[in-house]
DNA sequence: CCATTAACGAGCT
DNA sequence: AGCTCGTTAATGG
C-alpha cells in the first residue's frame, strides 16, 4: 500500500500474528496524549516502546538555534522509543503528536521479557533495523543535504502516503498545515517556503484542493526514489 | 541557493 | 488594536 518505507517508518502490527499483538496489548498501557505535546526529547528520553495506536507523530531533529528537520512521520501502527540494547529513534530525537493521539507504552522490560518469549520478534526487529538503516542511506544520500525544493517536495510526498489517499497521479494531504508549520519541518523560512510552493504549482508538483495534493509519480521521479 | 529584512494586505482574536 | 499568515522584493553571504 504504502511503499515510501522509511527511516523508523516501522509497523510491527504488520508482522506480528493477532496473538502476538494480544500479548503486547495486555502489557502495555494506553495513554491519550493531546496534539503538540512533545512525548519525547533529548531532555526526557523514554526508556520505553511506544505503540501508535491513532494518530500522527513527528519525529524530528533540532540544532542549537532551535531550527528543526523532520525526520519521519509515524501512523497508526508505526513503533518507536527506546529499550536499552534497541533502539528505535536516535537519543537526539524530539517526537511531538501531530494530531490528538493514542500510545500505547511498552516498558522495557515488558519488551524485553516479550522479546525472550517470542524469538521470533528478535528477528524481525532485525529486519526492521536494517530496513530502517537502508531507507536513511537512502534519505540522506537524496534529500537530507539538498535544497529546499527537494526537502520541500520530500516532506509532501511523505505527509501525503502517511495521511493522503491516491486518486490517479494526486495524492491528497489530510492535514491543516501553515506555511510556518512547513518551514519548520524542513528547517527553513516562512518566506522561502512560501515561495517554493508557488513555484511547485506552477510546475505541476502540487496543487490545492482542499489541503494539498502531490502529483505523487512526477515527485518521485523528481527525487529520485522508486 | 537561500536567509534576512522589510513591507503590505488579509484575516483572525 | 495587535498578531498570524501569505506574498513579494531587495540585499548579501
Amino acid at each position: 500500500m504504502d511503499k515510501l518505507t522509511m527511516l523508523s517508518h516501522i509497523s510491527l502490527f504488520d508482522e506480528l500474528s493477532k496473538e502476538e499483538l494480544m500479548t503486547i496489548d495486555k502489557m502495555s498501557e494506553m495513554r491519550p496524549v493531546k496534539k503538540g505535546t512533545v512525548i519525547v526529547s533529548p531532555d526526557h528520553p523514554m526508556e520505553a516502546l511506544f505503540l501508535l495506536k491513532q494518530g500522527q507523530v513527528r519525529l524530528y531533529q533540532m540544532n542549537e538555534e532551535g531550527k528543526q528537520f523532520t525526520m519521519d512521520i509515524l501512523v497508526d501502527g508505526n513503533i518507536f522509543g527506546e529499550t536499552g540494547s534497541v533502539t528505535l529513534t536516535d537519543d537526539q530525537i524530539y517526537a511531538e503528536a501531530m494530531t490528538d493521539t493514542y500510545l500505547c507504552l511498552l516498558s522495557h522490560n515488558d519488551f524485553e521479557n516479550f522479546i525472550e518469549a517470542n524469538p521470533k520478534i528478535a528477528l524481525k526487529l532485525i529486519d526492521i533495523l536494517s530496513s530502517r538503516l537502508k531507507d536513511f542511506y537512502s534519505f540522506s544520500e537524496k534529500i537530507a543535504l539538498r535544497d529546499v525544493k527537494h526537502r520541500l517536495l520530500y516532506l509532501l510526498l511523505m505527509l501525503s502516503e502517511k495521511t493522503g489517499h491516491r486518486k490517479n497521479n494526486w495524492q491528497s494531504i489530510e492535514m491543516k498545515l501553515t506555511h510556518q508549520d512547513i518551514a519548520h519541518m524542513i528547517g527553513a523560512t516562512r518566506e522561502t517556503t512560501s515561495t517554493v510552493l508557488s513555484q511547485l504549482k506552477k510546475e505541476g508538483f502540487l496543487k490545492k484542493v482542499r489541503y494539498f495534493s502531490v502529483d505523487a509519480d512526477k515527485t518521485k521521479e523528481y527525487l529520485g526514489l522508486p
